[in-house]
DNA sequence: TTAGGGTTAG
């Protein structure tokens, strides 16, 4: 008669603490649930379950009672992963486990070892088991694929199709297998994989399962195969609000920000109730867009739908604000949470550096860990970025070589990415060069250019020819390396050479992304491309601008024409500084906007350095705080200054 | 009485 054994140690959180109750490490990933249940079945606290276990223990339990408490403490908040082997050696003590008919029991022991990531130990239950059901084998090949191990996973999905009439992959086992094997993106195999899973979802026949289709959709959108999502969303055809959430989210997955709000306001006219997911998603989508009025209306909708407590919801609500230049909301949206996680630190310490506050992110950093929240990867990159911005760089030097010794943490290529980037910037080109050779990483490209921008910057003719080159051969298309190298050379007046890299970009055919500004007036969006005429209001704006110009000029303002590359005329490059993009939206702005109100100004490239400088002086003149936000940071500038501190 | 889908920071 088989029987299933418990492991000869409590899980692999073994721990020398007499009460295996509070044995639970504090960080321990491997070890944590993989899922929790939001907006269904509710959680268990820790505290409860112990009362529950010590409760049946001294009772006489039932294999029922085990089966419910196994369950309760898979889904346990916080994780309780060395409960398990205890109820588990407690039924094999009572016998529980010996009989043919031990299935549900063998089952939820099983489900608690891989809800817990140790699929090896659910496989001895499994291979132990006289008999086996569906949710057996399911319940398996979710602990495989949650663990990350996808070949054994697909295996074990074989081997369920081969088993026999009474079971086959049903509407629970297609969920399990694409959570785990199909959102690698840009994994040739992975592709071939949920293509294949895709088709097997038909011939069952489950195509239009709400579960099933969730489940595809969010496997597609990870891989940044929309257009897959959208077909198996529509093939599922349904009101279900999670298939209506993983679209949602699929669309802001892949940049799809007005699709996501689309689906957001249809699902609003089919009276579907949005979910906290949906919510979060949708801050996300009005953040990433810049869409202040429209994030504050989907604000107060959220309000309206008790989602106002929900974690996720405020640091993405958090992340909006800070996103559509209001850090201050941002700010208040933080203190009024009252369940403030890792993320929410997270979140918080980056809208700071964004926003070019470091002492206030490094003040978060510290108030994190007198909360007894541990910063991760993520939080010390944040960190690192908000020096970087700052221009901080002992600083965070300091950070960057204590995260092991100090944090524990081991820095990853972001980190590294940080420090060089902050080194080259700072004017220390020599010291990024040593950082990158000292690295265990290769450099991608996206770190030479940020290299290449520094000697834009510092004028390092020398070093970004050399870099430019190497990039010319990896990247031919990218156009930044062709602008950056024609920017040093045209700097230095060396306009032979600036010449030759223009040809060279009409020889390759490689074409820079326009500049353009954009600015929200009420509910419109106005957008402006550089000497843009096309405003229905363009000769007021432009007469606005011509006469800020000449106001700022009295009030001590002198065009900086470097930024001015073609080499023309003196006057005629001023002129063609005057109506970059980012100057005809502020002067719109400043047209239409009441007196000294504050203006919400984006750019989809790096500020002009002549227009940062023109900003600070039209703050100054109109009395207005402008809040600019380009392709790497934000800029307040209010009294003729900005908070980047002219270092960007 | 055991299995499942969708959020937030970089």
């Amino acid at each position: 008669m088989p029987l299933v054994l418990p492991p000869p140690t409590p899980c692999a959180a073994s721990s020398a603490s007499r009460d295996p109750l509070d044995a639970v490490p504090r960080r321990g990933p491997s070890l944590a649930p993989s899922r929790h249940r939001h907006g269904g079945a509710t959680t268990t606290s820790r505290s409860s379950l112990s009362a529950a276990v010590r409760g049946l223990l001294a009772d006489d339990p039932t294999p029922r009672a085990f089966s419910a408490l196994l369950k309760a403490a898979s889904s346990a908040s916080p994780p309780c992963p060395s409960l398990g082997p205890q109820l588990h050696a407690q039924a094999v003590l009572r016998g529980f486990l010996g009989g043919e008919d031990n299935t549900i029991l063998a089952t939820a022991v099983l489900s608690f070892y891989a809800s817990c990531r140790e699929p090896d130990l659910a496989r001895k239950m499994f291979d132990g088991m006289p008999r086996r059901n569906a949710v057996t084998w399911n319940a398996l090949i979710n602990g495989y694929a949650q663990a990350g191990r996808r070949e054994d996973a697909i295996v074990l999905f074989r081997d369920m199709k081969r088993e026999g009439s009474d079971i086959a992959p049903d509407r629970y086992t297609f969920p399990a297998l694409l959570s785990g094997i199909g959102r690698e993106r840009g994994s040739g195999c992975t592709q071939e994989l949920g293509g294949a899973l895709h088709a097997h979802v038909i011939k069952a026949g489950l195509e239009k399962d709400p579960f099933v289709g969730a489940s595809l959709v969010s496997t597609y959108a990870a891989r940044g195969t929309l257009e897959d999502a959208k077909v198996a969303f529509h093939q599922v055809g349904s009101l279900d609000p999670i298939v209506w959430s993983s679209m949602i989210s699929a669309c802001v997955n892949c940049e799809e920000e007005e699709g996501a709000l689309l689906l957001f306001f249809n699902m609003l006219c089919q009276d579907i109730k949005p979910t906290q997911f949906v919510y979060s998603s949708v801050f996300s989508a009005c953040g990433r867009m810049s869409l202040l009025e429209m994030g504050k209306q989907v604000h107060a909708h959220s309000l309206k739908n008790s989602t106002e407590k929900d974690a996720a919801v405020l640091n993405a609500l958090l992340t909006m604000y800070s996103d559509c230049g209001c850090i201050k909301d941002a700010q208040k949206v933080f203190s009024s949470n009252d369940n403030t996680n890792v993320i929410s630190y997270n979140s918080m310490i980056s809208a700071l550096g964004q926003h070019g506050y470091p002492k206030e992110a490094v003040e978060h950093f510290r108030q994190m860990k007198l909360a007894g929240l541990m910063p991760d990867e993520v939080t010390l990159l944040n960190l690192l970025s908000a020096f970087n911005h700052a221009g901080l760089v002992h600083e965070g030097l300091q950070i960057f070589n204590s995260m092991v010794d100090i944090e524990g943490i081991k820095p990853m290529y972001q980190h590294y990415a940080c420090i060089v980037d902050m080194l080259a910037r700072s004017g220390e080109i020599g010291e990024a060069m040593k950082t990158i050779n000292g690295m265990p990483f290769e450099a991608e490209a996206p770190l030479w250019r940020s290299i290449l921008g520094a000697c834009s910057k510092h004028r390092d003719i020398e070093t970004g020819k050399h870099i430019a080159e190497m990039l010319f051969e990896t990247e031919p298309y990218e156009a930044t390396n062709y602008i950056l190298l024609g920017n040093i050379c045209a700097r230095l007046g060396r306009w032979k050479e600036a010449e030759k890299v223009r040809n060279l970009m009409d020889e390759r055919g490689v074409y820079k992304d326009d500049a353009f500004s954009w600015i929200q007036m009420g509910q419109r969006t106005h957008r402006f491309g550089v000497d843009d005429r096309s405003h229905p209001i363009s000769r007021e704006i432009y007469r606005n601008l011509d006469s800020l110009i000449s106001t700022i000029k009295v009030a001590g303002y002198v065009p900086d024409i470097s930024f001015a590359a073609h080499n023309i005329q003196r006057d005629r490059k001023e002129e063609s500084l005057y109506y970059h993009c980012e100057k005809l939206a502020f002067a719109f702005g400043d047209l239409v906007a009441p007196s000294r109100g504050t203006l919400r100004i984006m750019k989809n490239l790096r500020v002009c350095g002549d227009c940062h400088c023109a900003y600070k002086y039209f703050s100054l003149v109109t009395g207005r705080e402008i809040i600019l936000r380009d392709n790497q940071r934000f800029h307040h500038f209010n009294r003729g200054s900005c908070s980047c501190g002219d270092y960007w």
